[in-house]
DNA sequence: TTGCGTGCAAAGGTTTTGCATGGCA
DNA sequence: TGCCATGCAAAACCTTTGCACGCAA
């Protein structure tokens, strides 16, 4: 893979920068113009989303659809494969990613290859769930009833 | 569950006639009303949607995001318990989705739960990868260069 | 006759594109 | 200096909403 970086701008690092400030949270590019704004540098949304693909094809950070598909988020990858070798789990409530490194998930995976005649690919397919926390909050909201 | 059916209509049957006659894929609001034209019949967009809505809220059908997070695409539920009761696999060529019905997904199911204390919903999940179908096509391709 | 269903058009939000300008190397 | 990157605004795109009319029961 052919890395064409040319130019060291300031407005990709201030995205960069924003994703650690934030990390193990995935952004929307409404979310990186705001956060951008509160430290007073103002970015056209034009350049967030090319920056943003930018960022994609080099492997820096990976995009993944919002629940209810009206727009695009991205977070930092983790892992030196990119987080194409191991699946992921999206909470549904509150949007975190976890990153699930997994025997058994790994043997479904071949199981699947093998039985099922069907090639998964890993770094394109996210569970969907609710998280530890969010069941928590969930089990109390009931209680609260 | 109340289902408030009040009206029978042509544009409901037709749309369920679409998926039928398609079964096995997902439609998007576009596809179905290409699909009505090439028919002779013409059905305003909104009533598309209008009617993947109802038709959803029934259970007849269930919504997906596209892979490229731009398009909501609907499917024909399988099933007693309508689709929630298994994962599903879609072909990134082709678009077919597969029901899969395994034991051993359920056991990953469980296991995710009991490690890695995150409940999965399986209704919302879907594995994305190549069939079988495409899987030899690729490879012919190969060939052929 | 009643009120739900439909069609059209306009509005809504996110993302992309065109073009002139600015900035990195 | 030569390109690439940026910003602005307009366009494109899918989906939702408002409103008047038509049609099922």
């Amino acid at each position: 893979m052919n890395s064409t970086i040319t130019y060291h701008t300031g407005q990709r690092d201030a995205v960069l920068d924003c994703f650690s400030r934030n990390s193990g949270k995935q952004l929307t590019a409404g979310d990186i113009a705001a956060d951008l704004l509160t430290r007073g540098s103002r970015i056209g949304n034009a350049t967030i989303y090319r920056t943003l693909d930018y960022l994609e094809k080099e492997g820096r950070i990976r995009k993944f659809i919002d629940e209810n598909g009206r727009q695009a988020c991205w977070q930092l990858t983790v892992g030196s494969e990119g987080c194409s070798d191991h699946y992921h789990l999206k909470c549904h409530k509150c949007g975190t990613v976890v990153h699930l490194e997994c025997e058994l998930a790994a043997q479904l995976d071949e199981h699947i290859q093998a039985e099922h005649h069907f090639v998964i690919d890993r770094a394109a397919t996210i569970f969907y769930g609710l998280c530890e926390a969010c069941q928590a909050a969930a089990v109390s909201r009931e209680e609260a009833k």
